[in-house]
DNA sequence: TTGCAGTACCTCGAACCCCGAGGTATCGTC
DNA sequence: GACGATACCTCGGGGTTCGAGGTACTGCAA
């Protein structure tokens, strides 16, 4: 029994390449976060929150992200923020995504004329 | 400490779309088919034989793929043709494959600046 | 003939990622 | 004080991929 997930096909360092890069462009707090990239994609990629704190404890953890505590309205909101380290993995992991999409896209686009071999 | 793998981020549903979509171009047998997406990836994707076979195996279960045996100097090989369910799913992937890359490359680069902020 | 590298198949366990469901606490409203 | 929304968090399960290992046959060379 396959089961089929939501999401397309789900991904693997996706969340984390767009959590940074969100994150890069405005700081935000997790809950935040997790409706600005539904937001940002159009509802194609709808991480729950299970995914997202997860991936935000990690990055800080890894010195990627920073948290500062900031409170609004009696609440406590953990405002996370995109260290220089962070920006550089960035730069590293989008680099990198765009390595596997094009050598996606050449592997089925190109080569596929012109194949000898018999059909 | 975090371990890092040698390919790029490593991926998800792109080993099954990129072995569908090889074997609807020519029909291979597993050893060869590793190779081929070696090869194909300019040595991008590397995904070994624990990697494929099963993906092979499970194809092969759901009726995507269709094997048959093929003795090729007293040895036997075991080849891979892509069924027609396995056409409509590999055009599936692909258009799945594609709509993530739209949505990643647009959440990266649309909307960068003048980001009005969400109230 | 023995050894070894290459071909060709296979399986297992570990690592990893993402999801869904659940748990806590606060705030504002009814 | 019950409820829903906000805001944080964790855990377990299912699925995927990786690496290492195991088998068996071929051809070649020592």
């Amino acid at each position: 029994m396959r089961k089929r997930r939501s999401n397309p096909a789900y991904l693997n360092g996706v969340p984390e390449l767009l959590v940074l890069q969100l994150l890069d462009r405005r700081p935000m707090y997790g809950y935040e976060l997790v409706q600005a990239i539904r937001a940002a994609s159009g509802c194609v990629f709808e991480f729950g929150e299970g995914c997202i704190y997860p991936i935000l404890h990690r990055l800080e953890a890894d010195g990627l992200l920073k948290a500062s505590e900031q409170a609004s309205a009696g609440r406590t909101r953990l405002v996370y923020r995109v260290t220089k380290a962070g920006q550089k993995q960035l730069a590293e992991a989008a680099s990198a995504w765009q390595k596997v999409v094009a050598t996606v896209q050449q592997v089925i686009q190109g080569g596929s004329h012109g194949q000898p071999a018999m059909a």
